[in-house]
RNA sequence: GCCCCCAUAGCUCAGGGGAUAGAGCGUCUGCCUCCGGAGCAGAAGGCCGUAGGUUCAAAUCCUACUGGGGGCACCA
């Protein structure tokens, strides 16, 4: 008996009690179950009576000890009960509840997935870091949400592309190619160049790839050593994701929106400009093209292209907005870091000119990084790279701890915390369960307890009864997860259900105690044992950590 | 000036209108003769920033205020 079930069994009931009652109406949403906080009062809990006494002009506890018998004749439902101020509390058959054990073993690593998102088309585009260094500290963040959020959805039903809009077009490529090319020359870093010591490795392998570089005309060594810089730097960048765990299925040039059609000579931030003014949002106005993006609640008009000629960085925004739109994605997703977030009122605005829905273009803000307390920042010099950190802590411990706060919490970087092997570090009291059970699985196949015994009644023991509730839980925590866009509650979850497992494993052995017989209970605690392990590699799957069979 | 985010235990933080507000760390007390003690059991510790409002019910929703962080380019 699953939550949904019973919600469902619920429903059932409810509706057919309203049938001769006009006017009032509920929807499935209405009947879902709730496991209380305290387990003394069942397993799940309605407050339907509570949402529909007023509307029936009864009171709570009255229509509750009405329900009360109708839904104790659901199958597998062994005691109902009306407390308090009329919550239904319900209390399945042992049974019942330690179907879920199967259920879960059988399912394998598809348990936990469900249809919340299902014909959702989104594109999420985070981290877009300029090509031009590597990854650091600031960028990591969302790197391991976006990274997860996508996962929570996917898991959901939804079609997800991540994308990594990389911004190789502007002058601050030619800064970045300048400063590679003044250290293959052995020059000093140019005034406003980018500085740092990776520059200097850049320089040495375009060097070593083109050993005539010094010889060729400024210009042109310019643009080899900014072209190929940018190559080797993009391949570093996306080493580094993938030791991260993170995985994009495009990255998106925004060179390509400024490059012309081989045909029409036209570019794509063209084609957006006049779609633009097709639709009636363009005009020019002191020797500048602008969008009137005040039209859709931004609160000023934004630059196309510039008196002089060049196009904005917002021109390429609309240009990429326009392929995301073109490219049929009912939903965009952006990750931004808090200090970006004058830039969602702009960007909706496009959409909006471009004759979408802005709520179908959603900036998840996220608060910055910070490492032991200390503020980050380029300025300050105390800029720490993504590869440092992934060798310090490990991509484990990182993402995990990226992962279980809410983006719009702040958050600390402790470096001993995350290095260390305690509790202090939350990762490992997850990992640690799951090396347990898959220990525990180790010791029952060689004590000869196996999955040929399954009598989930026998799940009587008030720590298994709590575990099988958790393991239900585990599908809606998921969707929960991807509707809100909060991976960190895959990560709470986690730790609640490994303390379950913990309390449970204290109070109930798998295996044979001394010369004891094998019975049936051995086998039937196997497969919770082995249940709960799944669960927890299920859920570490969608943080992007890895669930160790040792430790 | 305008906009966004935050305020919960000594610390770091969970908590999508529900019953006695939780976890980890830290402090105190117990538990290793058999499946991993990186674990478990128990204790202490709270005007949920302040004041109003909505509701049968508010830490949660609304408004104002206080305190902290961030942002308001023909930059990229």
């Amino acid at each position: 008996m699953t939550p949904e079930a019973l919600s469902a069994a619920l429903f059932a009931i409810v509706s057919d009690r309203l049938a001769a009652v006009p006017d009032v109406t509920i929807t499935e949403s209405d009947t879902t179950v709730e496991r209380p906080r305290n387990r003394d009062h069942g397993d799940w809990a309605s407050n339907i009576a509570m949402k529909l006494a007023k509307r029936l002009g009864t009171n709570p506890r009255e229509f509750a000890l009405e329900l009360a018998p109708l839904i104790q004749r659901i199958d597998g439902v062994s005691a109902v009960d009306v407390a308090g101020p009329g919550f239904i509390n319900i209390t399945l058959d042992a049974a019942a509840a330690g179907e879920i054990a199967r259920t879960v073993v059988e399912a394998g690593d598809s348990f936990g997935h469900n249809a919340v998102l299902a014909g959702h088309t989104i594109n999420m585009e985070f981290v877009s870091a300029n090509p031009t260094g590597p990854l650091h500290i600031g960028h990591t963040r969302w790197a391991a949400l976006g990274d997860s959020i996508a996962r929570v959805l996917r898991a959901s039903g939804a079609d997800v592309t991540t994308e990594y809009y990389i911004n190789d077009a502007g002058s601050q490529m030619d800064t970045f190619g300048l400063s590679v090319l003044a250290a293959a020359k052995g020059l000093p870093t140019p005034e406003k160049g980018y500085p740092g010591p990776y520059i200097q490795t850049l320089g040495q392998r375009v060097l070593a790839a083109v050993p005539d570089l010094l010889d060729k005309p400024d210009d042109e060594a310019l643009a080899i050593a900014r072209d190929l810089a940018y190559e080797y730097q993009l391949a570093e960048i996306q080493q580094s994701l993938t030791n991260f765990h993170v995985h994009f299925d495009v990255f998106f040039s925004e060179r390509t929106l400024h490059a012309p059609d081989a045909q029409t000579g036209r570019t794509a931030i063209d084609d957006a400009e006049a779609r633009l003014r097709a639709q009636g949002h363009v005009f020019e106005a002191d020797d500048a093209v602008w969008v009137r993006t005040t039209d859709f609640g931004d609160d000023k008009d934004r630059v196309l292209t510039r008196g002089n000629g060049v196009v904005t960085y917002f021109a390429a925004d609309a240009a990429y907005y326009l392929s995301k739109k073109d490219r049929g994605f009912g939903e965009k997703i952006y990750l931004l870091g808090a200090d970006h977030h004058g830039y969602v009122g702009r960007l909706k605005a496009l959409a909006a000119a471009a004759g979408d829905d802005p709520d179908t273009l959603t900036a998840l803000i996220g608060q910055l990084v910070n490492l032991n307390g200390a503020k980050l920042s380029k300025r300050a010099g105390n800029i720490i790279e993504l590869d440092d950190l992934l060798d310090w802590l490990g991509a484990d411990a990182l993402r995990y701890w990226l992962g279980r706060y809410p983006a719009d919490s702040p958050l600390s970087l402790d470096g001993e915390k995350l290095r260390s092997r305690t509790n202090d570090n939350p990762v490992f009291y997850v990992q640690y369960a799951h090396a347990r059970t898959r220990s525990v699985a180790r010791n029952a196949a060689d004590a000869g307890v196996t999955h040929a015994d399954f009598e989930p009644a026998l799940l009587v023991h008030p720590t298994e009864t709590a575990l099988l509730g958790a393991l239900q839980e585990f599908p809606r925590v998921v969707a929960h997860a991807a509707e809100l866009r909060e991976p960190h509650r895959v990560a709470r979850y986690l730790e609640e259900l490994a303390g379950y497992y913990h309390r449970w494993y204290d109070a109930c052995r798998v295996l044979p105690f001394g010369d004891e017989e094998l019975a049936p209970i051995h086998g039937t605690r196997l497969w919770l044992n082995d249940a709960t392990g799944q669960v927890i590699r299920n859920g570490l799957e969608l943080l992007g950590v890895s669930a160790p069979d040792r430790m």
